[in-house]
DNA sequence: GACTGAACTATACC
DNA sequence: ACGGGTATAGTTCAGTC
């Protein structure tokens, strides 16, 4: 039979011995269908240099010899090939050996302990990945299948019988339906999958350690709140359904997931929190949680943390994928539901304070089941905010939906080259072994980027430009990588010339990297084409433009974008399989030569550099227009070398640069500005640091807006006065004066005590659950706790947001709000502390 | 017990 | 363990007098 597939959640199995892949996917008609498909197995021994066709007959004769019998199976080499391949750049003669089963493959690497034999490589993908690779079907493309159907027959152990799907196919063929390119057939590039957003209330926030109370569960035309705790009074909201027991509400939520069966279960820190805490709910209640297609239970993964698989249903969990692709650009503090809501879908949860469900009465009941319904709405609601990227990132990276919501950055970098090394006729580098990288780990940082000190003052008509892609198009232009990279021992053997090579200095030493053309730079200069490309499409099309088209356009560029981004720091990853710290340092020093050279150009053509952090210039226009500018501009990218650009990022009305705290020069990444539409761009100011408090961060931001507006710090000087006014008369709300700081490491690995930590020893002792990375929230009171007479610490005076006490006036005056507002005023020579204390001036003083 | 620089810690920039 | 280095600035710690 033949069908349109587009594939969803790859899983394999294995029968008689050999592997299987199962993708579940669906059709144009939104069946469900279930894929049985194989392929070769093979990894590769890459021979050493200058063997004689004697010698490589007789390798593969042993290697052809090799049995296995590992935990009761046997196996054998099936077959070998030769090769001409290349491995890292270097044309090698490769022996391919195929195997039937992919777990040998790490066995039998273990045996190519042979004479002849250089490397062993390829071993180390993994099934799925290696079935992409080989079949070439990727993840949310749509294909055209044929192949045979599986209806309830006995071949491989009648898998199709368990499965809850419309049909399954043994695959026999498959090809890529029409790039959307080339059609207009939306349709083909738009898939809306079945999504069921979920969350769970539970009596405790250990995992499993209290009663799951309540579910919820949100999909197309579907709300549901399944609860095990009925109030009698309650009057029953159509959305409620009362199960008898928590045993019941566990079945309840199995039996819906299995009605509903949707393609994606989705939640938020679900990982972390809902799905293994049902897990142990479901244990403990001796109850299966059979969620899978197949009934299977959802199976954990041990990672840094934990993730949870479901067959046949993809399991999301947002908050991951939110992370990697979009907590850069986002303005939220934390990226908890509430903020992350709040912030793309513009409202966010319902206000409830949790309590024990013991201690709710009906009323509170009630509005238990709206916040957990809500969360739920909130939920699917950034499920499909976030589709077009989750699609597009999973179609470049070529890897299932699963891995690829949960990547970070370097893994989307990794998937990104596995998947596209087939072009340069590449053999895969394998992961570095876990000493490999504690020892990349030891190994001592390398220079990184320049930051020029400001001298600090309020300047007006500022041009900033930017390199585009700085550190890519360093690595795409200079070939910078694993690959190109000339060692000491090949310059020794004379086996390669510097004399034609990109040369620079890093880790202090000559580093050397050949012109000849690098997979990994031209990876990434396609890369960089590409976000160009979609870029440059956007700008012509509406920039809000919600067609379908137009909204995968720029979550392709996002996604080109990012990956661009990620490919410098991946060479410094000590995770990396394609690891070069010399391409690293080497990356960041050419953009360090780059922007330097830059800088003089800029200052030699008659404008002034006033800062410059990384890849961007900040330059007074002097005398000079914005057309003068822009020409000027063109002539600095005439003149840079291969892929550099720069760009102009904007024309600024004022800006204001300023001190450190400590002696009077320049602060680096700290400054504002202004442009002619009156919008600011703040740096690194107290105003941005969520760890201060917010009277100082408004307060902050009110004097740089009114000092860049009016060019003088007379309205400034107004706005201060009236908050120390304030808080010296105690009119300041406590609300204003939290201070909120994440708690990073368990507490008992603190070397010193500071407040936050005294806060979170505050919040453990009210048996709140105080876990690394929770935000900690406290205010500074006047009560002392410590020992009379001693010197007090601030952390002697921490209360929590909720304990009674005043707050401390001295506190938030000289620690707070005049340490914010100081160094602006110091621009216009005038010490605002003085004035607040009224030092020196007692007759003036108006405090 | 007060003072001071170092250490520790969190957060931002690009 | 799950991108990198550069930078500011707070609070506490530990050594000195």
């Amino acid at each position: 039979m033949k069908t349109t597939f587009i594939p969803i959640d790859y899983d394999y199995f294995d029968f008689e011995g050999r592997n299987y892949i199962k993708i579940i996917g669906r059709n144009k008609e939104g069946k469900r269908i279930c894929v049985i498909d194989t392929c070769h197995i093979y990894l590769w021994a890459i021979l050493e240099e200058k063997l004689s066709e004697k010698a490589v007959k007789e390798i593969r004769e042993e290697i052809q010899k090799i049995k296995l019998n590992i935990k009761g199976r046997e196996t054998q080499v099936e077959k070998t090939e030769l090769h001409e391949k290349n491995f890292l750049g270097k044309k090698v003669n490769a022996i391919k050996i195929f195997a039937t089963n992919y777990k040998d493959l790490h066995d039998i690497a273990n045996r190519l302990d042979l004479k002849g034999i250089e490397k062993r490589r390829g071993y180390d993908l993994g099934f799925i990945t290696h079935y992409i690779l080989e079949k070439n079907i990727i993840p949310l493309n749509w294909h055209e299948i044929s192949g045979e159907m599986l209806n309830n027959s006995n071949e491989f152990g009648g898998i199709d019988k368990s499965l809850d799907i419309d049909f399954c196919i043994k695959l026999e063929s498959a090809k890529p339906l029409k790039d959307e390119k080339d059609s207009n057939d939306i349709d083909k590039t738009i898939f809306t999958p079945k999504v069921l957003a979920y969350d769970i209330e539970a009596d405790e926030f250990r995992i499993g350690e209290g009663e799951i109370i309540m579910i919820s569960l949100v999909s197309d035309k579907f709300k549901k709140v399944i609860t095990c705790k009925k109030h009698e009074k309650t009057k029953k909201l159509d959305y409620v359904e009362y199960a008898e027991s928590e045993k019941e509400l566990l079945e309840k939520f199995v039996e819906y997931v299995k009605k509903i069966s949707p393609d994606f279960l989705v939640g938020y820190f679900s990982d972390g929190f809902d799905l293994p805490y049902l897990k142990t709910r479901a244990e403990k209640n001796k109850i299966k949680l059979s969620l899978g297609l197949d009934d299977s239970q959802p199976r954990f993964f041990k990672g840094a943390v934990l993730t949870g698989k479901i067959s046949g249903i993809v399991h999301i969990d947002l908050l991951k994928f939110i992370k990697t692709a979009y907590s850069q650009y986002m303005q939220s503090e934390t990226l908890s539901l509430n903020e992350v809501a709040n912030e793309f879908l513009g409202e966010g949860k319902k206000q409830f304070e949790i309590k024990h469900s013991s201690k709710l009465d009906e009323n509170e009941l009630e509005r238990y089941y709206e916040y957990n319904l809500h969360d739920s709405v909130l939920t699917y609601g950034l499920f499909f905010k976030f589709w077009p990227d989750l699609i597009e990132f999973t179609r470049i990276m070529q890897e299932p939906i699963f891995n690829v919501s949960r990547n970070g950055m370097s893994s989307n970098v990794e998937d990104y080259i596995i998947h596209n090394l087939e072009k340069f006729n590449e053999i895969p580098e394998r992961r570095p072994t876990y000493d490999e990288i504690g020892s990349r780990r030891k190994i001592e940082k390398y220079e990184g980027a320049f930051v020029l000190e400001p001298t600090p003052g309020l300047y007006e008509n500022i041009s900033l430009f930017d390199f585009t892609s700085s550190y890519g198009s360093v690595i795409v232009t200079y070939n910078l990588s694993k690959s190109t990279f000339i060692s000491q021992e090949e310059i020794k053997k004379e086996k390669k010339k510097i004399e034609d090579s990109y040369s620079i200095k890093a880790l202090n030493k000559e580093v050397h990297f050949s012109k000849k053309p690098g997979f990994f730079p031209e990876m990434l200069k396609e890369i960089i084409k590409k976000r160009k490309q979609y870029k440059e499409e956007l700008k012509s099309s509406n920039l809000e433009s919600k067609k379908e088209e137009d909204v995968l356009k720029r979550a392709k560029s996002n996604a080109f974008k990012l990956l661009a981004n990620a490919s410098y720091g991946y060479q410094g990853f000590f995770g990396a399989r394609y690891y070069c710290l010399e391409a690293a340092a080497a990356t960041a020093a050419f953009a360090k030569k780059s922007i330097k050279e830059a800088i003089e150009k800029i200052d030699k053509s008659g404008y002034k550099t006033i800062y410059s952090d990384t890849d961007s210039i900040a330059f007074l226009l002097q005398n000079k227009t914005k057309t003068q500018v822009k020409d000027f501009l063109k002539k600095l990218n005439s003149e840079l070398p291969g892929i550099m650009e720069l760009e102009l990022e904007g024309f600024f009305k004022r800006g204001i640069w300023v001190t450190k705290r400590t002696g009077d020069i320049g602060a680096k990444k700290k400054y504002a500005l202004i442009n002619e539409e009156g919008k600011l761009k703040i740096r690194g100011f107290e105003t941005v640091r969520r760890d201060w408090c917010k009277l100082a961060r408004t307060l902050q931001n009110k004097v740089i807006k009114e000092v860049l507006e009016d060019g003088n710090e007379k309205r400034a000087m107004v706005s201060i006065k009236e908050v120390i006014k304030k808080i010296k008369k105690r009119e300041i709300d406590i609300k204003q004066l939290i201070i909120k700081t994440q708690l990073k490491k368990p507490i008992s690995e603190y070397k010193a005590i500071s407040p936050h930590v005294i806060a979170a020893k505050k919040m453990l002792g009210k048996e709140m659950p105080i876990d690394p990375g929770a935000l900690i929230e406290y205010y500074i009171s006047e009560t002392k706790t410590g020992k009379p007479g001693k010197k007090q610490l601030i952390r002697e005076k921490v209360k929590l947001p909720d304990e009674k006490g005043e707050y401390d006036i001295e506190y938030y005056l000289n620690h707070q709000i005049l340490p914010a507002v100081e160094n602006i005023f110091q621009v216009f020579n005038i010490d605002i502390k003085e004035i607040a204390n009224c030092k020196n001036q007692k007759k003036l003083c108006e405090f």
